[in-house]
DNA sequence: ATTGTTAATTGTTATTAACAATCAAGCGCA
DNA sequence: TGCGCTTGATTGTTAATAACAATTAACAAT
């Protein structure tokens, strides 16, 4: 009953974005054995089929064995397979991205962390999925919730409005954008909660829901 | 070198999708082998790493045993895995979605389309494939060329307009619509071509660019 | 000619967005 | 205590877009 075709070796890689000064990062991890060992390269590993419930499980186990913690925001890519893309032979991998705040990073995390602006070299066809990965981040900014992902549990509008900035790549206006973010409902503004400085307070917000949202229409 | 993990079946499905009689089907096949001999289901089979350079040429493969050509349109859509989905072992399956213009079909073919609100029960996890199929198609519909792949090389307006409203499944302003789409520069009206009948003739277009353009804002 | 049918365009009104300016609320400091 | 600095929040004006309804165009059939 079980077809006898030669089987492909299953992967997941992940890619991991957070902030960083105001940057967008990847996490690398160096990889421990070889092909390309101690290269930096995307977090990743073999499907284990006695262990991992489906891919998007074996992708939470190895973002879990990068961070420490489950990322609040978990998303399948693409699929990336052939004959070449790894020298151990016919392979598909199943990436991942996900969205981690930095604030949840831990000191030896962010010495990980690069600039996607400033990024090295990478092994097998890890360019290429990193470029899809911020293909579809930047896509998926203008109309959903997506970039709060990379903020803390609260953060004031004009926070959300940088990030918004950041991600998708270009100049928004500050009332425009205030209107339609609240228009879509996706925060709610904490009562009596504000951020204090050298200057008027700001009024704290937090995500009104875990999952993304959808707009209707564009910033 | 090689690892030595149990490695899951790889295989490909395909949903393709016409229009016949102003309706969105599906084209489905009856299953050859078991598991599920003889029930219908999407087209699909192996991976076969030695004839397949990549999982999308595979999924062409079986598209081209299924309609006898290449599709106009094809993308991947999603990958699928897990212990249970197949009852021969822990599997995964990427799944890519293709349009088909009716005109390009033969006889046998359009005597296996289903209008996708009624289609038999499916077997494998067959109905998750086709909603995350049906709902790609629908969402890429409001903002790119998607729908025009599915008429055939030259068409109306009214008929392109038409297959947008089938598509994104809401009315669209006939002189906003009109506006749009050739503000997009997708379409290219050709010259002194017209589609005659009882009435006004029509002018005919064609698709400027064989590749899928994503507009800037919705319909 | 008149009528029916589909194609294509026009104009008017209502929404929405972009831009610039203004107002608000704190702190630091003379 | 009052002035200036900085960041937060709002307002108003203008320009661009979209929705809606109505009109004009081009043919065939009778």
């Amino acid at each position: 009953m079980e077809p006898s075709f030669p089987r492909p070796l299953v992967m997941v890689d992940t890619a991991l974005f957070t902030i960083l000064d105001e940057r967008l990062c990847l996490l690398l991890t160096q990889r421990k054995e070889p092909p390309f060992e101690r290269k930096l390269a995307l977090p990743g590993g073999f499907v284990h089929i006695d262990e991992d419930a489906d891919t998007e499980a074996a992708a939470r186990r190895v973002v879990r064995g990068k961070i420490g913690f489950d990322a609040p925001y978990l998303e399948q890519l693409f699929t990336f397979s052939g004959a070449t893309r790894d020298p151990r032979g016919w392979s598909v991998s199943v990436a991942y991205y996900a969205l981690i705040p930095a604030s949840l990073l831990d000191r030896s995390q962010t010495a990980e962390a690069f600039p996607v602006e400033a990024l090295p070299a990478l092994p097998f066809d890890h360019d290429r999925i990193v470029a899809k990965a911020i293909e579809r981040l930047r896509g998926k900014a203008t109309y959903s919730s997506l970039p709060a992902f990379l903020l803390p549990a609260t953060f004031t509008m004009n926070e959300l409005h940088r990030i918004y900035e950041q991600t998708v790549g270009v100049r928004l206006d500050k009332a425009s954008f205030r209107h339609k973010i609240l228009e879509q409902g996706i925060i709610d503004p904490i009562p009596s909660q504000f951020r204090i400085g050298a200057h008027r307070p700001a009024q704290l917000y937090r995500l009104a829901n875990r999952v993304l949202t959808a707009f209707e229409r564009k910033l």
